[in-house]
DNA sequence: TATTAGCACTCATGTTTGTTGAGTGCTAAT
DNA sequence: ATTAGCACTCAACAAACATGAGTGCTAATA
């Protein structure tokens, strides 16, 4: 068997032990560990002087290095090697991860969500900016049809279809058979059908908690959770989210050579409330808006400027795109970069929505 | 008319003309401006002294400031907000960019790409670190059909399907109706159908050149270029295709608090011939491969640590997904991630590709 | 013999001080 | 009204210096 890289000496098992302990804590901290901090964990009762020898040996073999005299050790590859292969405990991943995951996977993917994928990403590749695309925003959706197919095991697929023609399906987790689901759905959609989202308040769920909890003979508590996920799952329909693309490419501006406000931004960017503020509601009615440096609304973009236009759906402005970059960006490329997008996508939403009515 | 914090005296035309000179020059180089450099270009035949005196003025009319007293200008928010309103000339878009648009957003998003997009962002989402994954590779994928539809306009669409349910679609421009487009694919299906990809070389097209000027007739210069673009595309459908996500996340590890170090692996993992290198071809037969600092291939990657696990369709290896991190990293989590994600995407290949055999 | 306390030594990091040069504002000449 | 000339300012860079975390080594101890 070959070892890659590996001394042939074999550790005792104080080395490894100490070894393991330094890997593990710069895996945790990134900074040199020295030996009094290994001692001071006093997981294996030996003073610093101890420790320093051990590394010493450790250092000869090759397992650790300094990055300079007076600094604690750090693994050398060689080191990370040995940890991989030979001390590093098997990590049991949790059920909910798992869970998550698999939920993830099992979301299907829609038309809607690949144009506005298709629409952050060719926005991010022209400009050379950070790309921001908010979902479309169907007010006041009425729902067409809700679906329950029980699809074995103990999962049930949720379909919830509206009239503008947006399908959200979930997987949920509830143990009943065809003839049940269908009754179920029977029920859901002569309650809810023709409703808009806005109409379906808790109210109305709790009405239909009785009705079904009289027709159908289900767990009291796992009906609650279902009706809940149903309510959240049309509540969801309106619900805008924003794509972001490109976020690296702050870092090519060297307004951002200061890695800490490059960190901030990033930060700023990876978090949805934010981004449904700058992008999410639509303020004042110009097609194309621009926002320069203090013009913005949030402290963390006021080295930046935000330009950003309307799409729409037939008449109604249902959604933004936009890019942030440096208050010196190419106003008048990006302008008409995103003006063409958005009439593309005006048009594709046209096609997949209106054309039929 | 209400203009955003604009100031009500107006500008005459030299220093409307001097300000846009300072602006397009500092959205170029980013660098404050000196009254110099603006005479230099000697396109308003002015001395630094003259300019100089203006830009005092133009600083406190409230358009320019400046960074510190011996420093140049640069704009004020309310500097380019003027330049936004009024100075900035419209942008043209070029054909080629309003056509690749155009193209993009035709585009059939594929089932296997939604796959593998999720995946990436799955890997990314759940470690921390920056995925890369591979497009699966069917090698020797066996034509099954080729399909050419007339969408009107100039627009043709080829459709290339695989054996394994591979379907490659571009859009080409080329003037024919529907019955010429009929007999166009029932000659390529003939000649091609049942073939591999590897078989299908540029003696094997030139043959059916020939037998298509024959037989249709077509513009010899015309049919040259389209028989190519379809031979590229059958080409491509082995063409493994790299996805990364989440490469913003090298910036939280403090071992890229180095700009300059951060940028260079930005713009490694920017290229796709480097990403294919690393992940694309597969090596050695272990599941799980580990590559650790200097273990790496590439000078960039010395300071990484690569972690990928291969996926399958069947028995057969076509791809893999990773991830990129700090040498530092969670090794355990990182594999049962990735290994578990690996295997359900080995499920949902399977289904979508094997079930029906 | 293995461990540990003590101490001199090293060197990255942070701070202070000095130097340089780009760019300004002002004045006087054109 | 424009411009040449010059003194002045201040960020950026570099050199000099202090600080302290962490080491290696030696001698004392269990």
């Amino acid at each position: 068997m070959k070892e890659r890289g590996e001394c042939h000496m074999d550790l005792n098992e104080r080395k490894r032990k100490i070894l393991q302990a330094i890997i593990e804590e710069y895996i945790g901290t990134a900074e040199p560990v020295g030996s009094r901090s290994i001692s001071k964990k006093n997981e294996l009762g030996l003073s610093s002087a101890t420790i320093r020898n051990e590394m010493a040996d450790l250092e000869e073999m090759g397992y650790l290095m300094q990055p300079h005299t007076s600094a604690g050790r750090i693994p050398s590859d060689i080191g990370y090697r040995f940890y991989v292969n030979s001390l590093m405990k098997r990590y049991q991943m949790s059920v909910e991860a798992m869970e998550r995951m698999q939920l993830e996977f099992q979301k299907k993917v829609t038309q809607l969500e690949n144009i506005i994928k298709k629409a952050s990403m060719l926005t991010s590749a022209m400009t050379d900016y950070t790309a921001v695309v908010s979902t479309p925003e169907f007010h006041q959706s009425q729902i067409k049809k809700i679906d329950l197919v029980a699809l074995g095991g103990e999962t049930v697929m949720l379909i919830v279809i509206t009239k503008d023609g947006i399908v959200k399906n979930r997987i949920l987790s509830m143990a009943i058979n065809d003839s049940v689901a269908a009754r179920f759905a029977e029920i859901l959609n002569r309650r809810l059908a023709g409703l808009t989202n806005d109409e379906i308040n808790f109210d109305k769920i709790r009405e239909i908690q009785d009705e079904i909890q009289s027709e159908l003979n289900l767990h009291p508590r796992a009906l609650v959770e279902i009706l809940d996920f149903i309510y959240k799952t049309i509540e969801s329909i309106d619900e805008t989210e924003v794509y972001v693309d490109n976020v690296k490419s702050i870092l090519k501006y060297p307004e951002y050579s200061d890695l800490g406000k490059a960190r901030e931004m990033l930060s700023f960017l990876d978090n949805q409330k934010n981004l449904r503020s700058i992008i999410g509601k639509k303020d004042g009615d110009e097609h194309v808006s621009i926002r320069i440096g203090r013009e913005n609304e949030f402290e963390q973009l006021y080295d930046c400027s935000l330009v950003t236009v309307n799409y729409s759906l037939g008449e109604k402005v249902i959604g933004k795109l936009g890019v942030i970059g440096p208050k010196r960006m190419n106003y008048a490329k990006v302008i008409a970069f995103l003006d063409c997008i958005a009439s593309h996508i005006d048009k594709i939403l046209y096609e997949l929505y209106m054309e039929g009515e």
